[in-house]
DNA sequence: GAGGGAATGTGAAACAAGTCACGACTTCTT
DNA sequence: AAGAAGTCGTGACTTGTTTCACATTCCCTC
């Protein structure tokens, strides 16, 4: 599973992602060719970058022409995995954890929230977004087969609800609460602490003021 | 204002507010005295790392015993600004900008949402959070002195409402929408692109599957 | 007030990512 | 059919960040 692809440096498969909405995008208004210049303007990376993260994967494009959007497309369908669906589910559904349901991820995506969980009864029982909620007690019975899980519990649950989730064998978590978690290594965890990047963009702005610099 | 400062790391910024939350975390727990392995466990950040990042603003500790709570707080909370406000709009209060005009950041935090900005006549007027909602229309003639503004509008929206904002003088925009928004050198934005951020995660579960290695 | 133990602060090495710059090849134009 | 223009793929370089490992320093106990 993890055969060539293994090389591949953690910074490029963070963009792989990005790379794909963009080309979709391209697709879908029907453009043929896109030179890594273009793309660079729409992504905001730099068009080196680009070309040697597409070169990691093989010569994907064509000297002095470019690439094929559709060839591209395929491509990265195949490599992100577009045609499978993950399963993720979502623990605790309050501010957060709602507008994610109502969102869920599935514009051109290969993930898929299938349920929610809560505490509170308030919430148990519903559905949002076409998700339905169901009490915390029966997460190891309903889990089954969801691999991913967000976690938008308040954070002094975030410790002890992860460890419910790893011994029900979820593998990967992303974790919006401001506690890190502890799990064993063989789980992956990702943590988007909104507040430390909102504090961090302040930070910037008053250190680095940025003139007539760099944008990022 | 970025003097002797201004030749910290970017990667040592972002994690400084990081480190100020747990620090005063500790401090309210009543501990005296923590060191960089201590911290190492709390934040899962290596504790070279973060040896490494405190020197950069000289000695805050002392060798043998480890950084006294108390100083280390009172040192970051100046270094952060945690004692002026920062002024912060909202632009989109759909579901995500509800979500976060509920939380509001606020917890201990120098940062607060002020007003939010909507274009649905069912949303404008309101309080969301103890946070009032204004038409788009009134964007340049309200918002004043904030100089940050978090963008929650629909991706569609999101360069020509960038471009309003520029204008209206903020400096920072902390861009949940899909879309890469381009913007004049001096202003900073950064990017929370919550698809991504699964797809990434689905992706390096898949191509890294992590067994006795690194947590991350 | 001497000795042991603990943890810092930091050179130096290792690693990771980003950028430059150019040869090679493709396509387009005339 | 040949030359011009365009763009990739990549070796070499640069920059940024993390980690190692240890001499140094400080606390604390006896
Ligand atoms: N809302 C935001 O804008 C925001 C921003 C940054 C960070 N966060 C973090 O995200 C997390 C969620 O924030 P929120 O604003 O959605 O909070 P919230 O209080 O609105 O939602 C938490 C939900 O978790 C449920 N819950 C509580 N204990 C539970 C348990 N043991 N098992 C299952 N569910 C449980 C509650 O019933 C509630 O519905 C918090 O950790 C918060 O710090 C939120
Ligand atoms: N909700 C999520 O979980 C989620 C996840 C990832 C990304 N996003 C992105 O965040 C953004 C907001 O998502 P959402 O789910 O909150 O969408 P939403 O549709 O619920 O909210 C968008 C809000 O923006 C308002 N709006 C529309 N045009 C406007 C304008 N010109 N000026 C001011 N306000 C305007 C709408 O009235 C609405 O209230 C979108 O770009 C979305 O792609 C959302």
């Amino acid at each position: 599973m993890n055969n060539e692809q293994n090389k591949i440096p953690q910074a490029t498969a963070k963009r792989l992602p990005l790379y794909y909405r963009f080309i979709n995008n391209l697709h879908l208004q029907g453009k043929l060719r896109v030179s890594s210049k273009e793309l660079s303007e729409a992504v905001k990376v730099d068009s080196a970058t680009i070309r040697r993260d597409f070169s990691y994967f093989g010569a994907l494009g064509k000297k002095g022409y470019g690439y094929n959007v559709e060839y591209l497309l395929k491509f990265f369908r195949k490599t992100l995995d577009q045609d499978e669906v993950t399963k993720v589910s979502l623990i605790g559904v309050g501010n957060l954890g709602t507008a994610f349901l109502n969102y869920n991820f599935m514009k051109n995506n290969n993930t898929k929230i299938e349920m929610g969980f809560d505490a509170s009864t308030e919430k148990v029982g519903k559905e949002i977004g076409g998700v339905p909620v169901h009490h915390i007690d029966e997460l190891e019975a309903k889990l089954e087969d969801t691999t991913v899980a967000i976690l938008t519990v308040p954070s002094s649950e975030a410790q002890n609800i992860a460890e419910r989730l790893v011994k029900a064998g979820i593998l990967g978590i992303l974790n919006f609460t401001p506690a890190r978690i502890t799990v064993p290594d063989h789980v992956r965890v990702h943590h988007i602490d909104l507040a430390v990047e909102l504090q961090s963009l302040v930070y910037f702005l008053k250190h680095y003021p940025l003139d007539e610099e760099e944008t990022e």
